[in-house]
DNA sequence: TCTGGGGTCCTAGGACCC
DNA sequence: TCTGGGGTCCTAGGACCC
C-alpha cells in the first residue's frame, strides 16, 4: 500500500517527518454513523438516501461491493444492490459526530481546515515536537474517533495538500499512506488521471480523448497542449498537481469578515410539472428560505439568479443584478418571479427550480437609498417578525400566506 | 422511479468607460 | 472616417467539489 521508497534505515515514522500536511476522511461516514447504532445492520449492505428521486448519499462498504457509489440515482443502486437496506439520513446525529471529531482535530493542532462534515486538513508541524511524527499522530487520531465514535477513518500524509488527499484516497478504508517529498511523482505519475483535484467525469474523458490516461502523461505534455484542451486556470493546475506542486497553505476558517460569496436553495418536484401556479410557489418558498439564511448571515446581495431544470435534465439561469443589495423576502422574491415569467414557458416540464443571491456584501454596508418607502420597510419589519417567530416557533411556524392552503402531497 | 442540494470557480461575449 | 487597447461589470453556461 506504499509508494514509499525504501531505504536501509527507511520507517513509517522517520518517512513521515516531511509530510505535516494530513487529509482526514471518515470512511462512509453517513452509513457508518446510522449503521454505528443500529447492530442489525452490521452485516448487511446499507446505503443513505433520500427517497423519490433522491440520490445514494453514503453507502457501506458491503454495498459497494455490489458497485453502489455516492451520487449514484438510487433507482439504479436498488438495482444493483437490492437487499440493502435505504435508510433516510440523520442530519443531527452527522453533525453531532462531525462537531466531535474536529475537536479532536483541534486538540493536535490549531491549524485545521474543515471541508466537510467527514473530512478535514490538518498541519501538525507544530505538533511534531510536543506529539511525535504525523506518522504517529495520525495513527493516535485515528485510535481516538475510533474508541470516541466507534466510526474508522483514513490518513493521508504528504508535504502538500493536493497530495494528502489523493493519499488518503488511496488508505480506505481503514489505513493511513504517507506519502514523503522523494516518493510524490513515482506514486502520482501511474495514478488515473480522474485521481487529480479538478479532474472530473468530462475532463477525465477530455483528457483520455487526447491519450492522456494518467498522471505521468498529464505531468509530460506541454503546459500550452494542455491549455488548449482544457483551459488556461485548470491547464495550469493540473500541469502543478501532476509534479506534486502545490501552494496551497491550509486557511483554518473563514472569517466573519468573509462572508459566503452566494446563498441559495434549489428544489425538485415529486413529480414535472407545468403549472406556473405551482412553480411561482416554489419560488416564493426558496426566496423565503434564502432571504431567511441570508439575514441569520447578517448580509445581502445585488444579483438574484433563477434556476430551472427541465424534464429532459437540461438547466438555465436567469440572473438580474440590482442597483441595492437586499436580504428582503418580497423583494428577492419579485425578482425571481420575474426572470422566470420572462421565459415565457408554455407547456415545458420543469424538474426543478432554484433561487441563488449572490454578489453578497455585510447588511451594515448597505446603504438603503434615502426613499425608503413606505412599502419597503414594511416588508422588511414584515421579515424581521417571521424570523422572530421562526426562532421561537421553528421554521414551519411562518410562512408567506400564499404557501398556506396550497400544500398538495 | 435514472440523475439531490449546497456551494465555488472559470470561460466567453458584450456593454461601457477611459 | 476608421481603429487601438485595457479594465470592469453583467450575463449565461458549464464543470467541479462535498
Amino acid at each position: 500500500m506504499s509508494a514509499a521508497l525504501p531505504s536501509p534505515d527507511w520507517s513509517w515514522e522517520h518517512a513521515s517527518r516531511e509530510c505535516p500536511i494530513l487529509h482526514v476522511d471518515m470512511d462512509a461516514f453517513y452509513a457508518s454513523v446510522m449503521v454505528r447504532d443500529r447492530p442489525d445492520l452490521q452485516q448487511v449492505p446499507v446505503i443513505v438516501g433520500g427517497g423519490h428521486r433522491g440520490v445514494v448519499l453514503s453507502a457501506n462498504y458491503l454495498a459497494r461491493e455490489h458497485g453502489v457509489r455516492s451520487a449514484m440515482p438510487m433507482t439504479r443502486a436498488r438495482r444493483l444492490c437490492p437487499r440493502a437496506v435505504v435508510v433516510q439520513p440523520d442530519y443531527d446525529t452527522f453533525s453531532a459526530v462531525s462537531a466531535s471529531v474536529m475537536e479532536t482535530f483541534r486538540q493536535v493542532t490549531p491549524v485545521v481546515e474543515v471541508i466537510s462534515l467527514d473530512e478535514a486538513f490538518l498541519d501538525v508541524s507544530g505538533s511534531v515536537r510536543r506529539l511525535g511524527s504525523p506518522y504517529s499522530i495520525a495513527e493516535h487520531l485515528r485510535a481516538r474517533i475510533h474508541d470516541e465514535q466507534q466510526i474508522t477513518c483514513s490518513v493521508g500524509a504528504a508535504a502538500t495538500v493536493a497530495t494528502a488527499k489523493i493519499a488518503s484516497r488511496r488508505a480506505k478504508p481503514d489505513g493511513i499512506l504517507v506519502v514523503p517529498p522523494e516518493a510524490v511523482t513515482t506514486f502520482l505519475h501511474p495514478l488515473d488521471v480522474g485521481e487529480l483535484w479538478g479532474v472530473g467525469e468530462k475532463t477525465a474523458q477530455m483528457l483520455h480523448r487526447l491519450g492522456l490516461m494518467s498522471v505521468g502523461d498529464v505531468a509530460h505534455t506541454p503546459l500550452p497542449t494542455l491549455q488548449r484542451a482544457v483551459g488556461h486556470a485548470l491547464g495550469l493546475q493540473l500541469h502543478h498537481l501532476a509534479w506534486g506542486q502545490d501552494r496551497r497553505t491550509l486557511t483554518p476558517r473563514r472569517g466573519p469578515d468573509e462572508p459566503d460569496k452566494s446563498i441559495g436553495a434549489d428544489e425538485t418536484f415529486g413529480r414535472d410539472t407545468d403549472d406556473r401556479e405551482v412553480i411561482l410557489r416554489e419560488l416564493l418558498r426558496l426566496s423565503a428560505k434564502v432571504a431567511g439564511r441570508m439575514r441569520a448571515a447578517r448580509v445581502a446581495g445585488r444579483t438574484v439568479t433563477v434556476k430551472v431544470r427541465f424534464a429532459d435534465f437540461t438547466t438555465i439561469t436567469r440572473s438580474k443584478t440590482t442597483a441595492e443589495a437586499t436580504d428582503v423576502t418580497q423583494e428577492i422574491y419579485q425578482t425571481a418571479a420575474d426572470l422566470f415569467l420572462a421565459l415565457g414557458l408554455q407547456r415545458a416540464r420543469v424538474r426543478l427550480v432554484g433561487v441563488r443571491v449572490e454578489g453578497l456584501m455585510p447588511r451594515e454596508r448597505v446603504q438603503r437609498q434615502l426613499v425608503l418607502g413606505a412599502r419597503e420597510r414594511g416588508w422588511s419589519e414584515a421579515d424581521r417578525a417571521v424570523d422572530q417567530a421562526a426562532s421561537r416557533f421553528g421554521a414551519q411556524a411562518v410562512r408567506p400566506a400564499s404557501l398556506l392552503g396550497g400544500g398538495r402531497p
